[in-house]
DNA sequence: TATATTTATGCTCATTTTGAGTTTAAATAA
DNA sequence: TTATTTAAACTCAAAATGAGCATAAATATA
């Protein structure tokens, strides 16, 4: 058993500590604020001192980071049993998703980075097409862990969620095969449904799989197909501790949350074109939308006001600058928002 | 400062408990399983033994109540500063939800208790209409509570909150106290909704407005408008701790949920009437729906099969009994469902 | 027994929402 | 000038939604 990603660590007194997902739109690309090389999330220990869990985690995030933060919301809390304080009992950790403003990326620590977050999740940027590592050696790996199941039953059950996670067809389920039509036929490509926010199922399939280096069943054992050599490198950037399956649950919950409430204005600057915006909800989603159909949807929730300004234009014709209605900030907090699907 | 319902807890070496918040449905009724007289929820420290928070959880319900578990969520991880170990850690509490099936709610230890949740809560169901605290004490209360901020800026907003909680428009608001009408646009006139799952919002706000016995400023100092003399008990039953603040959270989460997610499944028996079915639906959302878009909307989602009998009617046209598809319970764990709009 | 009442279930219909275009406008690049 | 690029207004068919009526099958009651 390896555990080559798995610290053994001693505590001292205290048993919980705060672990934050802080996320940014920069360059139209989201990413995660790591320290450590990008090995680890912002964390430390809740300390008697600290009023609240928020409170620690702004502390924490403070002094390791020197990031400000804005929005914050909590995620998930995960129990490490394999990190225990002196009386044995075993590490809480609750995590937090943080949101900043582009504006608000710079002068960071030496050791804090801003890293694309899909360099942790390579399988999940739809931006250009689905990545080819998905239907090249991810679901070819899972069907044949499915087929390592004893039951047939169970292996049933596994090939159903594989093609619910990923995004395949009926006549994939039935064969349990990959057939010719769907690694060609691209009309075939959309009768699939990548459903975006599955973030966290999809890592912890790949996890239970043993195809995560993280996961304690790496490398897997029953590779009848062969992983090519660097796969610990193409299946993304690994972490210590299960930090990145905490990202995981932060892209799950944003990716969710986005489509009901406008948190995207946690991450715009003051002002911005619609394109903008749209490219910021892009590249949290990795999928794209419909132009028109976005505009409309911003249009009926009216939530952003014209500044009256246009950008100067690079190329192409001077977008309208807009900016956050921010007298209905409160309201929003409340409002169901939407957005339309991908196109 | 009254905290006649904040106790003074002396730990051990540990900083963390689990809370339940318990669910089923019995005469159409969803209730809370609670212990010591209603007062508090299942609860227990985390112990070195435990190899996952669910493990604790299952373990501490099952010993304070003796109800079998099935589905379980975690919540939301609270602390509480006014209790703390030995170490002046403080307490970190770990809240779940479950759910129970009808059948399995007997032979409970004799200090378990299932209770109506809206005996917390009088105020969200509206089963029967909206309940006529509401605007005969609560939003009159609530509105003399914005009054009482320094700042207009902050009445004004506190104003909005309100309305939207409460699900006034914004006509009422206006006629209780603010006369710019000038501000009313195309976009905001329109009369608001009642929003089922803003349940934490509510409480929330009540606590913040001191109208909650738990909170720290009841009873509130502004009364200009008498609260009456069993305010207390019209409010709904106070609990130790913040335990009625978790219940909100609870309640919350499963009217939301259940919006896109068939959790109902996990309260009802194996067999059961679509009637049935609706009015358990409808005991949590706390609101009545429209029966014939609700029965279009299970069959389009394919949720559930006939069983081929009926139902021995005891007045009027006996129903068929349907099951849920459990060929499909997987898939339902990624699918996302729908609930239609209450009529 | 006849009729009202109750509950279940099937069907219609107007409106809104959604997905997916086409067209026109205003800028820059060649 | 002409092609290219980005923005933004408008159109349209299909699907989903909210609301209602009609019919069926049982019991309660006059």
């Amino acid at each position: 058993m390896t555990l080559s990603y798995s610290h053994a660590h001693q505590q001292g007194s205290g048993t919980t500590e705060v672990v934050a997902v802080l996320v940014a739109i920069t360059d139209h690309i989201a990413r995660v604020l790591t320290v450590d090389q990008g090995k680890l999330l912002p964390n430390g220990p809740l300390m008697p001192l600290h009023r609240s869990l928020q409170a620690g985690v702004r502390q924490w995030v403070e002094e390791q980071t020197q990031q400000p933060l804005g929005y914050l919301e909590q995620l998930y809390t995960f129990v490490d049993t394999n990190r225990r304080n002196i009386d044995g009992h075993a590490l809480v950790y609750v995590s937090y998703l943080g949101l900043v403003q582009e504006t608000q990326t710079q002068a960071l620590q030496s050791k804090a980075l801003w890293r694309d977050w899909y360099d942790y999740f390579p399988w999940e940027n739809h931006l250009d097409g689905m990545p080819s590592i998905i239907m090249d050696f991810i679901v070819p790996a899972l069907l044949e862990w499915a087929n390592t199941a004893n039951d047939s039953i169970v292996q049933q059950r596994r090939r159903q969620r594989i093609g619910l996670c990923w995004g395949l067809d009926k006549a994939f389920l039935a064969s349990g095969k990959l057939t010719d039509s769907q690694s060609v036929n691209e009309h075939d490509n959309e009768s699939r449904e990548w459903i975006a926010e599955h973030v966290l199922l999809r890592y912890e399939m790949l996890y239970e799989a043993g195809l995560i280096p993280e996961a304690p069943n790496y490398p897997p054992n029953y590779q009848a197909v062969a992983l090519p050599e660097d796969w610990s490198q193409r299946i993304g950037v690994p972490m210590y501790y299960d930090h990145r399956r905490v990202i995981a649950t932060a892209i799950s919950r944003l990716r969710a949350k986005i489509k009901y409430r406008p948190l995207i204005f946690g991450l715009m600057p003051d002002v911005f074109t619609l394109s903008q915006l749209q490219q910021s909800v892009e590249a949290l989603s990795g999928v794209r939308l419909h132009k028109q159909n976005f505009r409309r949807l911003l249009d009926s929730q009216n939530l952003v006001m014209e500044t009256g300004e246009s950008s100067t234009a690079q190329r192409g014709r001077p977008a309208k600058l807009y900016r956050f209605r921010h007298d209905i900030e409160l309201q929003s907090l409340l409002m169901d928002s939407k957005l339309p699907k991908r196109k």
